[in-house]
DNA sequence: CCATAGGATTCATCAGATGAATATGGATGC
DNA sequence: GCATCCATATTCATCTGATGAATCCTATGG
């Protein structure tokens, strides 16, 4: 079936070759012989740049170019920032995007974390209290960032995961909640707390619910109606 | 707050002159020389080449240049087809994840649903039925993407709108289901019914089951724990 | 055997030229 | 006066060729 040939002569040639993560593809002007009539370097260039651009390949002097590792992220992270610089409230929609989806991909995220993965996450929550606890204050941003990733790090979807990583850049680069007050992220670490003591005794609905509660904390809040209505299903369970 | 700059020069020269949609963007000549010391043709080309693959600008001869509507869908529609084109097998990640997003966003998107839109979804309805049941059966994909779209036309989020509508984009692609028994086909637009008689009776809960009973057709099956759990919700509804 | 220096390879960027597509404006006819 | 058609100029599309910089490879000397 399928079938799907893209724009571009160069992915289609990467394709056609299938070429591994990891591998070298030939250098420019062999590239121009190489599977189409007589293109100009100019032109390969120019299809070299938007596959950088979408951190398909790793473009270096010399080292010729290497296909990089899959990730979704790298053409949405492109994308959202560009929406971004042009208008920071863009923000908003994706920040509501991404609490939907770690709220409707939260059972099967938490269902794959390893002793490891929770531990890691206790020292993420530690590491912020003492941020937050210190002589010289400091927001935990990495450690909010890590913690939320930690627990969607097995599920099994590069485009979700894809998503959520790009939501916490966007994050760090608009600096939302930067100058918020002490007791603002002292709130999010303690629902935090609440969150992981519940995932690490296996009550991954509890979890659930202190992350649906935590999202509130945030300005941009999510629209939670459709986390009330999908709930509202349980009563008349969907049946098989 | 904010800040944010690019590594494109021309994305970044393009934001700081606040071009509109639809605004005609200065030809390359004067791209060179305005606001970057003297980049070459080739330089401004390689950057063009990127903003037109994101589908940012529309770029055609004399015309100048034109900068495009907003929209999420071309960057995930080239970097989901990239993935596609190497091994169909992704599409059941995004299928996952479309189901996901409709799940999630499904009350909020049909509360703004007008009744314009519901006769509209009526029609698409008719029509996928007479293609059904006619002399010469034809499958009707593309009603069934109007169908879904339609659903979530008013949905005030950018992304949410790109995600979905490059889904039915890669469904056409791919080709799933194109083959499948005429009795799936039929099935699924008795769902489509049931979602849309509650839709119109505003019973959305209603709606929303039968729309997440209905994806369990797809050959891609969609993991359903989270929906259930997210359901579990309800009991002990989510405090104030 | 190892370290360093020089050369070769390859990307990065530029300058300039030609061809093709299209909008503009003027000439022509009604 | 208005519409239509054609020539021309503008602008993108692509190519050729050249130079510089970064990196790897190799040879040379200790």
């Amino acid at each position: 079936m399928a079938d799907i040939r893209l724009d571009s002569d160069l992915l289609n040639y990467i394709i056609q070759e299938q070429f591994e993560p990891g591998a070298r593809l030939p250098t420019i002007s062999e590239l121009q012989d190489e599977s189409r009539l007589g293109v100009s370097a100019s032109k390969v260039r120019e299809e070299l740049e938007v596959a950088r651009a979408l951190g398909l390949v790793d473009v270096r002097s010399k080292t010729g170019m290497r296909l990089k590792e899959y990730s979704f992220a790298p053409a949405v992270h492109l994308r959202l920032f560009y929406a971004l610089a042009r208008d920071v409230r863009y923000f908003e929609y994706f920040s509501a995007l991404r609490t939907h989806l770690e709220m409707s991909f939260w059972h099967e995220a938490c269902e794959l974390l390893t002793l490891e993965d929770k531990n890691e996450m206790r020292g993420y929550l530690v590491a912020a209290r003492s941020k937050l606890s210190g002589q010289r204050i400091r927001i935990p941003f990495e450690e909010h960032r890590a913690f939320h990733l930690t627990v969607f790090r097995h599920l099994d979807n590069p485009f979700v995961l894809g998503l959520l990583e790009v939501y916490w850049e966007a994050y760090a680069a608009v600096e939302l909640n930067r100058y918020a007050d002490l007791s603002y992220h002292q709130q999010v670490w303690d629902y935090h707390e609440r969150i992981l003591d519940a995932i690490c005794s296996g009550d991954f609905d509890a979890a659930q619910k202190a992350f649906i509660e935590h999202t509130r904390l945030l300005h941009h809040q999510p629209r939670m109606q459709d986390v009330d209505h999908a709930a509202a299903l349980v009563e008349n369970k969907v049946t098989e």
